[in-house]
DNA sequence: CGAATTTGACCGGCGC
DNA sequence: GCGCCGGTCAAATTCG
């Protein structure tokens, strides 16, 4: 019933994400190593359509309000990262969700900066980064954390709607 | 006037 | 134990 805030509910078994496993801060002082999507599209993988996502299931730190004073024993939520690689000129890749810029960060490994992203319904935790490749500045890597407990601000017609907005961002020449 | 955005500083974790 | 990196929050500013 609450489910229409997947934009692409095929995250289910099937593949498991076995083609996508780049997504790792684990190399964070070592220089080579943290490029994230680096190799993505570095072979001849290109982002042929729209986007290439990936789903991940990381154990993250939970930081949920529960209400109810104490709270012990907080079971493992798992943080689900979703990362959509778009092609796209510009960063406003407005999803219908309203978002708050709360930081901006460069990375190494990039020549451009990225920018932190968190949903400003009250009750709504999720974070959203967008990050621009250094390879690529007309691929945008847009990573979703968090699920949405709300219904989106704008009309969302359909995935189509989306994804034709995406392309018409997209100017290929 | 209110909300959103910007930039800087601070904090925590991990590595060495 | 210290240093470094990444991430988040906070205050000030700007736009609508």
């Amino acid at each position: 019933m609450e489910n229409y805030q997947m934009f692409f509910p095929c995250s289910s078994g099937g593949d498991g994400g076995g083609g996508l496993s780049a997504y790792h801060h684990a190399d964070m002082s070592s220089v080579s190593g943290s490029d994230i999507f680096g190799n993505f599209h570095g072979g001849d993988m290109e982002v042929s359509g729209v986007l290439g996502m990936k789903t991940e299931v990381d154990a993250a730190a939970a930081v949920e309000a529960d209400g109810g004073g104490k709270k012990k024993g907080e079971k493992k939520v798992r943080k689900p990262r979703y990362a959509f690689q778009t092609r796209s000129q510009v960063d406003i890749l407005d999803d219908g969700y309203r978002w708050r810029k709360y930081g901006q960060k460069a990375v190494k490994n990039n020549k451009f900066p990225r920018s932190y992203y968190r949903c400003t319904h009250q009750g709504c935790n999720v974070k959203k980064q967008v990050q621009r490749l250094t390879r690529d500045e007309g691929v945008v890597v847009t990573t979703y954390e968090g699920m949405h407990t709300h219904s989106i601000d704008r009309p969302t017609d359909n995935f189509e709607q989306i994804l034709s907005r995406m392309q018409i961002y997209s100017t290929p020449f």
